[in-house]
DNA sequence: CTCTTGACTGAGG
DNA sequence: GCCTCAGCCAAGA
């Protein structure tokens, strides 16, 4: 089994599983620790793929904390819900007080 | 092989 | 501070 894209896709899975509780991280800092900062895009088109991967997908968000990915998720504000019960503070699908629930892969790990 | 799309980001107006 | 443009890389048609 090689196919180096498939790795790309599973260290973005594997990455925002080891996103801690109650904190978010960006696509652009996932896809930093992975060698590929200017594949954030990447990043999110992976997530797609997230589902059925016990991927917290939820706390992916985009660098200024906006949950740009809440479409794909199945309801409306299911991203935000799910976020809010983790104590992150949410406002118009934007997370507030970002520094404080900001996770970065490349200090954590 | 070429073109389009996309859960992004940074720079410029 | 908000809107637009361009760069980026991978997957699907």
């Amino acid at each position: 089994m090689k196919t180096e894209t498939l790795n790309f896709f599973e260290k973005v899975y594997e990455v925002a599983r080891q996103i801690p509780y109650g904190k978010v991280t960006s696509y652009g800092a996932i896809g930093n620790y992975l060698g590929a900062p200017r594949s954030a895009r990447m990043v999110g088109y992976a997530m797609n793929g997230s589902v059925g991967k016990d991927v917290p997908a939820h706390r992916v968000v985009n660098k200024k904390g906006l949950l740009t990915g809440k479409h794909h998720f199945d309801g409306t504000n299911l991203m935000q819900q799910l976020l809010e019960s983790e104590g992150v503070e949410i406002i118009d699908n934007q997370i507030q007080n970002l520094e404080s629930v900001y996770w970065d892969p490349s200090k954590a790990l």
